[in-house]
RNA sequence: GGCCCUAUCGUCUAACGGUUAGGACACAAGAUUUUCAAUCUUGCAAUCGGAGUUCGAUUCUCCGUGGGGUCACCA
């Protein structure tokens, strides 16, 4: 069996779609699972669209999702160049040999004739006048400097099958299939003509695109065709959509890959939701029991077959893909790792990044606080109070306003308590104090969980914390009784 | 509008033509609790409609309807 070689094909348009890397890591997955090659190919023959920086960004993209290119600009390979600007005239080879075949024509058509024309043919296959002038005069044209472009001269009249991997058999009447531009009058291939060549040049054994090229295989079809060329199995990947139902756009919330994981969405959940987005493990279901939805990209590589593919569309569900987050959050094992290398790569500008990488007791903060946090920002926030004392406290709130009045002689209280307590905070007895903190509260009249929430507010500043034993532990008697101090004034 | 794809709880999905149509997220209730969480238990909730094939249809076929995609010298 010939090895299965597998692409993505970006177009450096912008930031990575969160779509594309569902696309891409289906096609990833294939081409691991069966040790193959996954290259990663950049489509940039669109010169007007073209965005600085965004084939770097694409790049960093994969690489921090853990995601390894095989073949690319960056990783070499064969079968390069893996940009298609480089490949010019490789696309202009074979528009000739198309030419020659009789399958493809110069065309002449500009400005407002082409649009005049193009709107007669709407719902239709276009067609130039130009189709059926002979080559050799179309030749003098080009010779006299009149711009041109290449066509695909598509046959009328024929039924074109195409047997998708995915969707199945489908035909289409060719006479709706317009005379494609092969060829732009800038001299650079269209996409229809580029994938095909550099899918064939570079080997691609599957072909996993999204859906939206569907009503363009066709054209593709005819194109191997004419150049005598085998296709390789096309699969077209549904969509996926937003909570409205369209198309998942950048108007109706985030979708650059980047942005997911600077929000602080690991790259394991993000990978482990997008995965599940028209896929499911061919895993034993017991009626009635939980299953595994947790998966490991190697997991998933392992498990993955074209026959688990669902064909519907799906809508991006962000509290699932939270679940996900929180899930990852809470378990993976390296969390301080993963957590410090995040902080580097999208937020050393902040005012406590240098003491939170300095810090020895960094794995016991984050530890105290992954069971709360759905992302890693959260998890940022979460342990900000240990770096930064909290300043104008708001004894307004829900939780202590009831008994505001009773507030500071709570704390000079609590001071003193703590006064009493050793030096070392590590080696403070919690049940000692949760008894002498239920006392307070009942001396003063109150729930006893009211004292716990005046000390929880002039250490963390605010009703939500950690576990506040244990959060005290990992600062030092100083500190604490500082804080408290200060929430007196 | 033409062409194409598609259709199971609100969402992601499972179910050799025979199941009380399963699981997960979300939601609700309860237990636990020094906050917020986490955890545990329970609950709510679906086969788009109509024909046909069949002893039997979520599953196969057809027709509607809904949703999506696409009709560029963009990919």
């Amino acid at each position: 069996m010939s090895t299965v070689r597998t692409r993505f094909a970006p177009s450096p348009t912008g930031f990575l779609h969160i779509g594309g890397v569902r696309t891409a890591l289906y096609a990833y997955a294939w081409a691991k699972k069966n040790n193959g090659k996954f290259v990663l190919r950049i489509e940039d023959t669109d010169v007007k669209r073209f965005v600085e920086g965004s084939i770097e960004e694409i790049f960093i993209a994969f690489d921090l999702l853990g995601l390894n290119i095989d073949e690319s600009i960056n990783h070499g390979g064969e079968y390069g160049p893996y940009i298609q600007s480089e490949r010019k005239e490789i696309y202009m080879k074979y528009a000739k040999q198309l030419i020659d075949s009789g399958n493809a024509y110069y065309c002449f058509l500009e400005g407002e004739e082409l649009e005049n024309l193009k709107s007669e043919f709407k719902g239709k296959g276009f067609r130039s006048p130009y189709r059926d002038v002979e080559t050799s005069k179309s030749l003098e044209m080009i010779k006299n400097g009149k711009p041109f472009t290449i066509r695909l001269k598509v046959p009328n009249n024929e039924t074109i099958i195409h047997n998708d991997g995915l969707q199945g058999r489908i035909e289409f009447d060719s006479n709706i299939v317009s005379d494609e531009v092969l060829i732009k009058s800038n001299g650079l291939p269209s996409y229809h003509l580029a994938v095909v060549v550099d899918d064939y040049l570079m080997k691609i054994s599957h072909v996993f695109r999204a859906i939206e090229w569907l009503p363009s295989s066709p054209k593709q079809v005819l194109i191997h065709r004419f150049l005598n060329l085998e296709m390789p199995p096309y699969y077209h990947l549904p969509v996926i959509l937003d909570p409205e139902g369209g198309k998942l756009s950048k108007r109706k919330g985030n979708v650059s890959t980047k942005e997911f994981l600077r929000e602080g969405y690991l790259s394991e959940a993000l990978l482990n939701f997008l995965m599940l987005l028209g896929w499911s493990a061919p895993i034993d279901r017991v009626f009635g029991e939980k299953e595994r939805e947790i998966f490991s990209l190697s997991e998933f590589v392992e498990l993955f077959d074209l026959k688990d593919l669902n064909n519907s569309n799906a809508i991006f569900n962000k509290e699932k893909l939270l679940w996900f987050n929180k899930e990852y959050i809470k378990t993976i094992n390296n969390l301080d790792k993963k957590f410090t290398e995040w902080l580097k790569y999208f937020y050393s500008d902040i005012d406590i990044y240098s003491k939170v990488l300095d810090d020895k007791d960094l794995l016991n903060k984050l530890n105290l606080s992954k069971e709360r946090s759905a992302t890693l920002i959260e998890l940022l926030d979460s342990i900000r109070f240990y770096y930064t004392a909290p300043v104008n406290i708001n004894w307004d709130n829900e939780k202590v306003k009831e008994y505001k009045e009773k507030i500071l002689d709570i704390i000079k209280d609590i001071i003193k308590i703590l006064e009493s307590y050793s030096e070392d905070v590590t080696t403070w007895n919690q049940e000692t104090w949760v008894n002498d903190m239920k006392e307070l509260s009942k001396k003063y009249n109150l729930k006893g969980g009211d004292s716990f929430m005046v000390l929880r507010m002039c250490i963390v500043g605010s009703p939500f914390s950690p576990p506040l034993f244990e959060a005290m532990q990992l600062l030092s008697k100083h500190e604490i009784l500082e804080r408290l101090k200060s929430a007196l004034n």
